[in-house]
DNA sequence: CGGCAAGTTGAGCCAGGTCAACTCCGGTGG
DNA sequence: CCACCGGAGTTGACCTGGCTCAACTTGCCG
């Protein structure tokens, strides 16, 4: 009998939003995945140890940012996916696949599982299951949406659609048309396939058009949301009422 | 008591294959659900029709390969995904997001299914959940994968890289090095993220290096395993026996 | 205040996009 | 049987977006 949330759950930032699967379990299933779960804390650019997968496969992220990257032969960096608060990871049959390396972009704070407990809430709990899955088919949808701005968009597009998708995963924070942009911008540009100076020359252009306004690196103002959704569609000259003619490229930059 | 399976499932090639979740279920769960599913097939080119999603909204591919393409306001087109027997999807929520269409790139056959009874034959089979739940993961490494091909990989090994996705994809067909390519070259090329032509020069470069024979438009014959892996994993000059030294491009066009 | 990492700016170059012409192949009809 | 057609794929020539390298500025931490 535990009608408190057990202590190591009080505060997390995961319970804490009933979007996420433990928020919806019932006090005595929480209380035993609290007791046999197992926080973790990772600095930015610290990997995380595989050896340990073997007996908790499972990770909750509860709050900062993962990366999970990939290294070519050649030293070429990708940052092939970004989890966030809320994502499940299960890692059980990763060993298959090369699946690469998770790493911090942020201090991240996990909760790490043992898949038979977690199985069990499952099992049992239709709300907890059906939250878990609508969890993985998002991720799902978020890595091909994500490939689909790869493989075809120019460098603005994808910058575009990037501050766009900062803006839809976090909408507490966005408010006022203000983006929390989580990551460092090398970090981005590996998850954009672009290098750092391309994205930094890509900022540059969008605030040129007026259409964003970067306050520090890592948060920025939308002026005009639907000029930045009619770039990341694709429409290379979108209608701007500020700037409506002619260069699109450096010809003035007297002022900030 | 229907011991053996039910009519429309008998030589379905999902049922056959046990690494399927309807090949776990048992004969009155196989029963139930082949009662109300709904079986359709579609032709290359042929786009889904998304009224159906209400009722239908989970996809069961049993044969050919299926894809989402996601289209740019200026007509340029990418194939986000690929999706091929024993792929289960869930669009009762991709009406939120901007999903794309999905479309035939070959002769395709579904099993559609209502989501009630889905998740029911979930709810009771932990061996069918876990097949599912499998697959599901299994989409949303491929993705991450592809994210990961297409954001710094070059033409060349993105190539590599597809081709032998299509051989551990495919594992029957692809004996003695022989692989199929299920889908056109120029589906491919929106699918890698290139141009057609671009994908063209690839394969020839690949076959001059001697590392692939391409037997008809739709399979071909790996000639070098290892060198074709280095490539995909990025190392630009692998140790090539034939063709040891010097330019990879055209010098001499003498002899094909 | 010094030192280092992160980010920015500039100049030059190349992989692959673009456009146009051509080949190949299966289907159709005279 | 061959002429014709149309879609798919290939080849060549040219051009450009973004990568590369190097120098510089900024911001953070001790």
């Amino acid at each position: 009998m535990a009608p408190s949330p057990p202590e190591q759950c009080r505060n997390c930032p995961m319970f804490l939003d009933p979007e996420n699967f433990c928020a919806n379990l019932k006090p005595d299933e929480l209380a035993e995945l609290s007791h046999h779960s197992c926080l973790a804390s990772f600095q930015r650019d610290q990997a995380i140890d595989a050896d340990t997968f073997e007996e908790f496969p499972i990770l909750a992220i509860t709050s900062g940012v993962l990366g999970l990257q990939h290294l070519l032969f050649d030293g070429r960096k990708t940052i092939a996916a970004l989890f966030m608060r809320g994502d499940i990871l299960d890692l059980r049959k990763s060993g298959n696949k090369r699946l690469g390396v998770l790493v911090g972009l942020s201090k991240v704070t996990l909760c790490r599982l043992p898949p038979q407990v977690f199985e069990k809430c499952l099992a049992n709990n239709p709300d907890a299951r059906n939250q878990v899955w609508q969890n993985l088919t998002d991720q799902a949808f978020r890595a091909i949406d994500h490939a689909a701005d790869l493989a075809n968009k120019q460098a603005l597009e994808k910058l575009a659609s990037f501050i766009l998708e900062c803006r839809s995963r976090n909408p507490r924070k966005s408010r006022k048309g203000q983006v929390h942009i989580p990551i460092r911008r090398r970090d981005l540009a590996e998850y954009l396939g672009m290098q750092p100076e391309t994205v930094s020359r890509s900022f540059k252009d969008l605030e040129k058009r007026g259409f964003i306004k970067v306050l520090e690196l890592s948060s920025l103002r939308i002026r005009n949301v639907p000029a930045l959704e009619q770039i990341a569609n694709g429409n290379r000259a979108p209608a701007d009422p500020d700037k409506s003619e002619g260069a699109q490229f450096n010809i003035l930059v007297t002022k900030t």
